[in-house]
DNA sequence: TGACTTTGACAAGATATATTGTCAGAATTG
DNA sequence: CAATTCTGACAATATATCTTGTCAAAGTCA
């Protein structure tokens, strides 16, 4: 008579797929944390358990390798962006740029509230495998999107057509990033309000100018 | 009595040293096939070799690891890509604008030529080191050098000293990087002339904007 | 309490790769 | 031609990590 394996009962007055959910988190909490200070090609499986408190057989009970973990981690640091954004776009009660601008602050905000988020997202997800690029390349295309949408929110005379085939919201895209690299590297020492004045001043520019030849 | 472990000598009509630089600049070139193609995390030291005609023992010769070698081909495209901007702008017989626009298209153009030099230069340097990350990051700065640069030719109202302290030639650097990447991912299916009308876009219009503010 | 599951600690095999070393033969010089 | 250096092929060692497996003890339930 064959037993079977994977025999799950209430444990702890928690049901079986509750643990191994629990257990899941813990791992990505942990994620974070060591991709996010050590780096992720400086951490081992090990060492992940180690901060989860877990030990590697769970592991692999979530995940199939460490760029599971890492791609699992990153999807939560983008669906939590990406929830707040939007819900900054709902509640627009005030004008439309004050919105755009707000969302971008809780963009940069994130990032200095917890730097490990920042360099995960900004850094460590960067040129691990293929699967991971595509990834990176989603949450970009998303931010783009994002910027798309506030363009044409602000700035309601251009051609929303137009703006669809264009490359500018990527372009813009890449400056919020890059500036966010440059602020990131010199240890959050701008002012917070300095970069979004700035950020402000690319995105009214190339509004302006797309708009006037609307 | 000890015999010296490194005699050298001349050899096929060629001094030693002379030899050690070329098989150098046979790895480097090996390094650009192989990191373009497979892909830096993928190729390993004997692939290298392998491609460049040589034994492992060469490798070791000219470069402590692969990192190492990643730096050196690195080195290699963005020097070539910093003269060919500065030729650019020294011999600008024409207007500062169409000088600009020539640079930018020679950037973009060196991409679509060689495709390993795009695959290098925009994926695999990212997110392999934290020295690798430094080279990127000046690689980086200097590209906003020179969108600073052209920013001051073309708007010749602009004061320089608000640009200096400035971060938008670091967004346009971020535009001009993220465009490419999407570009390139597209598999250079967009005209380049597209492209480079696109980045023109955000270049005049963030220039005037700034420029009305001077 | 007794039966059974879950858990943690660690062993052990598998794998991949870096890095150094050896050696014989080809190539070259004087 | 003789001496010797250079070269290529490959062995061998070191190292690191992944991944699976074992086992006993602790925990939990009925």
């Amino acid at each position: 008579m064959k037993k079977k394996t994977t025999q799950s009962r209430i444990y702890g007055g928690v049901k079986a797929n509750l643990r191994e959910e629990e257990r899941r988190k813990k791992l990505i909490e942990a994620g974070l944390e060591a991709f996010g200070t050590r780096g992720y090609a400086k951490t081992n499986i090990k060492m992940i358990c180690g901060v989860a408190g877990l030990t590697e057989r769970y592991f692999y009970e979530s995940f199939r390798h460490k760029e599971d973990l890492l791609c699992a981690v990153y999807r939560e640091l983008i669906d939590e962006g990406q929830r707040d954004s939007m819900a900054a776009l709902e509640d627009s009660d005030g004008f439309p740029l004050e919105t755009a601008l707000r969302a971008l602050k809780m963009f940069y905000q994130r990032f200095q509230q917890d730097p490990r988020r920042a360099q995960i997202q900004l850094f460590e997800i960067l040129g691990v495998s293929q699967n991971i690029d595509r990834e990176y390349q989603n949450a970009m295309r998303l931010l783009a999107d994002m910027v798309r949408l506030f363009l044409c929110k602000v700035f309601p005379h251009i051609h929303e057509e137009i703006l669809n085939r264009s490359m500018i919201p990527t372009g813009l895209a890449g400056s919020i990033i890059m500036i966010a690299h440059e602020w990131v590297l010199g240890g959050f020492i701008t002012p917070l309000d300095d970069i979004i004045s700035q950020c402000t001043d690319l995105f009214v520019a190339v509004g302006k100018h797309i708009e006037s030849r609307s």
